[in-house]
DNA sequence: TTCTATTCCGTACCTTCATACGGAGTTAAG
DNA sequence: CTTAACTCCGTATGAAGGTACGGAATAGAA
């Protein structure tokens, strides 16, 4: 039984992204764009869907499409002089999660304060 | 004893930044432009540069300038009704953290499997 | 006072990450 | 077999976040 192919529109939906977003990706390499056959339209694996799901996840948490590019490089082959790149990448997150949490204890204080109800101006900006 | 008033390039300095990217964050009103005396140039609160800082690191953690925009807000009075608005964010906080801890295992676990060897293709896209 | 670094201000330009457009080809449902 | 929906491809446009530039005013050191 066939199914479907995975065109690029099914490709994008199920991603949840624009179809030019694909487009955009393929260009800069993030993507790999299947070959055209000579008739037809490309078709994607399916794998390419949480390969673009990822990207956007990480991009979420701040990393760039560059970095991820490099991230996903690290998935590839190759690993052992890419390592030391993920040890570098993991030691960035880690330093994320401690200010996401500095941020979230500041945050918290701010709200108690807040419902504690003090009239007075400056709060998250220090530390 | 006076001290080098704390000018745009002085503050720039301190809060290492470009004095353009300063100016830029006054065009979108995060940090406020003192007013210029008739003679001479702008000085700028000590505070300032925290306050360049903490957009800075926020926004290494993802947050976009207007995110952040209402981040300071929240430390600047009329809590009652921003109130929510906090708590939203510290959501969004915990969110991202949660998000990065799945990464970092996810990470750590692709470091050792590549340090055990394993010639295969494919790793850190699942999940 | 004179010289050099800064500031000021407006405007132009740059990069990243997309999104939109338009005309031609393709496919698949009715 | 027609026709709406989708794909292809190149190029243009857009928002966000800066960065660069250039001429005039000012400050502060020598």
């Amino acid at each position: 039984m066939k199914h479907a192919p995975l065109t690029i529109g099914r490709l994008a939906k199920a991603a949840e992204v624009n179809v030019e977003t694909v487009r955009y990706y393929q260009r800069v390499g993030l993507v790999i764009e299947p070959v055209k056959p000579l008739d037809g339209f490309r078709v994607y694996p399916n794998e390419t869907v949480n390969r673009i799901r990822f990207i956007k996840r990480a991009q979420k948490l701040g990393f760039s499409l560059q970095d991820i590019a490099h991230l996903l490089e690290l998935g590839e082959g190759h690993c052992d002089d890419v390592r030391e790149q993920a040890e570098a990448k993991l030691g960035q997150i880690e330093a994320q999660i401690k200010d996401l949490q500095a941020m979230r204890k500041t945050l918290k204080k701010l709200i108690t304060e807040c419902s504690a109800g003090n009239d007075n101006g400056s709060c998250p900006i220090v530390q």
